[in-house]
DNA sequence: GTGTTGACTTAGACAGAGTCCAAGTTAGGA
DNA sequence: TCCTAACTTGGACTCTGTCTAAGTCAACAC
């Protein structure tokens, strides 16, 4: 992730403090960040960089396959740097807690051609959801 | 379906003609409609009904198990009723169209205890994305 | 260094999905 | 038939995300 400024500049990109912020906030940590909890790290090291210029630079980076969009059901999406090994995620059912994992095999494996009704199959996103040790009765 | 009224009464439920229409807009059909899709519906045959009713009654024949909810990333939930065999969702990534499909196998196998975390992983959410027939270059 | 310019940022309006509430209605038991 | 708690309603409200017009500035040329 701390070349990704090299990659951005390879690309033609305009490296702005907006756009270098929002690159730190997410370097690194292996978490899933809303774009509001990304705003409001980003606003901590340069107040006033504005909701709309944080998801342009998300969009960004999604679309650069630099980092992966979450979709956690009916809340806000959550934004995942670690692009870069696949995985899947393990959510709790009681607090919202989320972690990567790493099932065996290719999901992929499972579906059978009958069962693909001609589309060109690309992706399995799994996710397994339980309880975390803390919200265990 | 069919009996759902039967079930919802056997738990003490009053038997409201907005319940009904529900429950017949979602019966029988294998789709996957969206609360306005299923409030537009449910209108055509009894005009005044509310959103905020056909939100309520999804939410309690989600919470009752007899309708699942599908996450589909940014837009809006949708309500299978299909809940009573194990399935997942093929997704067009092209025109976000639905069908369910029936991997091989139990995804939650996939997942090995040192990939658990302690959680007590309960269930397994498999979304396949791809391009359909129709969507394909 | 200075100037130029189109890419970038900003604030705020807007939109879609969903929740909440107070007031009105009604299913179903007494 | 009456009564009342459960249900429904419309609209206000929240949250997440998009869009736009006007202002700013990074990077390049000189
Ligand atoms: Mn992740
Ligand atoms: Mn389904
Ligand atoms: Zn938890
Ligand atoms: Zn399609």
């Amino acid at each position: 992730m701390s070349d990704l400024l090299e990659r951005l500049r390879g690309r033609g990109w305009r490296l702005t403090s907006q756009r270098r912020v929002v690159a730190e906030v997410l370097d690194g940590e292996h978490v899933h960040l809303t774009a509001d909890e990304v705003h409001a790290r980003a606003a901590g090291r340069l107040p006033e960089i504005s909701r709309a210029t944080v998801y342009n630079t998300l969009g960004e980076l999604v679309a650069l396959g630099e980092v992966l969009e979450v979709a956690t059901d009916g809340r806000a999406k959550r934004y995942d740097p670690n692009a870069h090994r696949a995985h899947q995620h393990l959510v709790c059912s009681g607090c919202g807690a989320i972690r990567d994992v790493h099932p065996h095999g290719d999901p992929l494996a499972a579906l059978p051609a009958a069962e693909r009704f001609g589309f060109a199959v690309a992706t399995a996103e799994v996710t397994y959801r339980g309880l975390c040790p803390d919200c265990r009765p």
